[in-house]
RNA sequence: CGGGGCGUGGCGCAGUUUGGUAGCGCAUCUGCUUUGGGAGCAGAGGGUCGCUGGUUCGAAUCCAGUCGCCCCGACCA
């Protein structure tokens, strides 16, 4: 039979003070409620109330992987590295695999993801079309040897994600299968109580075209990314925007000296117009070794996910470089450097005419240079990182920024993975086909954090109903007489009603029991006193909103009992 | 990998400059008092000062090495 659980009985041990070795509020939240605890770097325990909202946070997952058709597995952590190689990825991942030797030998990796598991296991079983579409999913631990594990598990080294994959016959019915899963997560982010963003995504290391991810909006978060009143949202590694236009000054070319430090605020202080009337130029070495000039808008950086996908993993050229090219390093620009290196300029300046550009010479630039006429542009490419006031590129007003954390990713795959493992099934014209496949993904530990980030005061954590450990806290302020005999009447009425409670039965001081309730978040804390029992009644404290409402303690577990189930969605 | 910072009872820190009996607050345990927002008083227990080596009569403190943790990250013309 169901009961409510004792607080004396719950490990969470709660810190008075914040740990040093948090940043985050969310962090240090977790940690002070005793919620989670450091074993290394980006490597966590989740004690007992964690570990109830993540079961929560699963469930939700669950249900809404159920509803679209998808069926929970599970496989191994530990895979061969055979399969690694059969995709190609063993060369391309990076030491963020984690690789191993078994006693054999053999090579084995702790999965960061498991498109090659996935793929391999259906390969010999998925024969024919008659049996697609299928989507499989698991919610397991998942490794990545993160270059720098922060945030507790914000970015942790093992992290708990759930991930999906879909095998189609054709392109149209993966992009049926990504539309659900897409749908599937827009419903798990809101029902966990997060504000979240689809936002259009590079694709990354997982490859495929086309790709989303749901970003929980907080200024804390590691993801930068720009939105419109339109609906579009875009990651600013993926967002093509339009970027506005602003001629340089000069009427043709000509030097001019520029004796102000090198720098496009300060020329653009000197020379009197806006940095985006400056143009930017940035030097690098591209992956094939050849030396590029990248001229951009002066008010834009360089998007390095852009440049890789142009360039391939390219390196910031050296000053010996620079000198080796004709390039002076604050004076650089596309005029006076050596021909080996190729000029490259981003889309948004194809319209100018005029460039304000480094004359390769301390202290000089030229104005007025025109493209095409004045110097060559070899290639206009997308480089710049989209940034606020840039045009939408679907309604082109002005962009927005914001801050997120990538709680969750989508991604058409295509037969990226089935292509390169052979994993192929008899089409109804009698032809053998590659899976048109999807993956997906959340991080459902991240995701817990993220709920936090986003739901918190200055005395702990709020937690929404629905992933909440407990929903309701029974705060007795004396533990025998009546006021004990009155908390536990509520405890046991609330959980006939089938409300997850806590009672706080430990021998603690008022100050105590109401400070830790706070720190721990439960949506609703019911307070019994000597003076409210007297009277028949208790006191529900909403953890959100901090009003207080007397309530008959006949029937004050029926009142919470309603409201609990209107928001457990 | 590079830069910066930090490792001292369970937690948070002082002590290191100038070597000389290892301290404070919180927490823990005992007793009395207190009891609606992290109680008061009295007492008690608990630390190889991250690790290794060196200098020294003597090292938390100086030197060398090493391990771990936290923050930042190229360019910004």
């Amino acid at each position: 039979m169901k009961t409510y659980a004792k607080m004396s009985a719950t490990y969470a041990p709660t810190l008075k003070e914040d740990p040093v070795e948090a940043e985050l509020a969310s962090h240090k939240l977790l940690l002070r409620a005793g919620m989670i605890r450091r074993v290394a770097a980006g490597l966590y325990s989740y004690l007992p109330l964690a570990w109830r909202s993540i079961r929560k946070i699963e469930e939700v997952i669950r249900e809404e992987m159920e509803a679209i058709g998808a069926q929970e597995m599970l496989v191994p952590m530990a895979v061969p590295g055979e399969m690694w190689q059969e995709s190609g990825r063993w060369d391309v991942y990076g030491p963020e695999l984690l690789r191993m030797r078994d006693r054999h030998e053999r090579d084995l990796v702790l999965g960061p993801t498991h498109e090659e598991t996935f793929t391999d296991l259906v390969k010999n079983e998925l024969r024919s079309y008659k049996q697609l579409p299928v989507t499989l999913y698991q919610i397991q631990d998942k490794f990545r040897d993160e270059i720098r594990p922060r945030f507790g598990l914000m970015r942790g080294r093992e992290f708990i994600m759930k991930d999906a994959y879909s095998f189609d016959a054709d392109v149209e019915g993966m992009q049926r299968s990504y539309e659900e899963q897409k749908a599937a997560y827009a419903r798990i982010c809101e029902r966990c109580g997060l504000k979240a963003l689809p936002v259009k995504a590079d694709s990354g290391q997982i490859g495929g075209d086309t790709s989303v991810e749901y970003m929980a909006l907080a200024d804390a978060g590691e993801a930068a990314l720009v939105w419109c009143e339109c609906g579009f949202a875009a990651d600013v590694e993926a967002a093509k925007a339009n970027i506005r236009v602003v001629e340089g000054p000069g009427e043709a070319c000509e030097r001019v000296e520029t004796p102000c430090e090198g720098s496009i605020a300060a020329l653009a202080e000197f020379m009197g117009v806006e940095e985006a009337a400056c143009r930017k130029s940035f030097a690098i070495i591209a992956e094939d070794e050849t030396p590029v000039l990248c001229l951009l808008p002066g008010d834009h950086e360089l998007c390095e996910v852009k440049a890789e996908h142009a360039f391939g993993h390219y390196d910031v050229m050296s000053e010996e470089q620079m000198q080796e090219y004709g390039l002076v390093k604050g004076y650089m620009g596309p005029i006076g450097a050596d021909e080996r290196v190729r000029v490259v300029a981003d889309v948004s300046l194809a319209k100018s005419k005029r460039w304000l550009v480094g004359a390769n010479e301390a202290g000089w630039h030229i104005k007025g240079a025109c493209p095409g006429v004045d110097f060559e542009v070899d290639e206009w490419l997308d480089l710049a990182e989209a940034k606020e006031g840039d045009g939408c590129p679907e309604c082109g007003r002005a962009l927005k920024a914001a801050r997120g954390i990538e709680v969750s990713q989508v991604f058409q795959l295509g037969t990226k993975y089935s292509e390169a493992m052979g994993a192929t099934f008899m089409d109804e014209d009698g032809k053998e086909k590659p899976f048109q496949m999807g993956c997906y993904g959340i991080g459902v530990s991240r995701t817990l954090q993220a709920v936090v980030e986003q739901s918190h005061d200055e005395h702990g954590i709020v937690w929404p109903v629905c992933v909440a450990p407990y929903e309701v806290e029974v705060v007795p302020l004396d533990v025998k007489g009546v006021v004990w005999e009155a908390a536990e009447a509520v405890a046991n009425e609330l959980v006939k009603l089938g409300v997850e409670v806590v009672l706080d039965d430990r021998k603690e001081r008022a100050g105590v029991k109401f400070a830790d309730a706070d720190l721990m978040g439960f949506p609703y804390q019911v307070v019994l006193g000597r003076r409210g029992v007297k009277n028949g009644t208790a006191e529900v404290k909403d953890r959100k909103t901090g009003e207080r409402s007397d309530v008959a303690l006949g029937e004050v577990a029926t009142w919470l009992a309603e409201r609990i189930e209107a928001q457990r969605k």
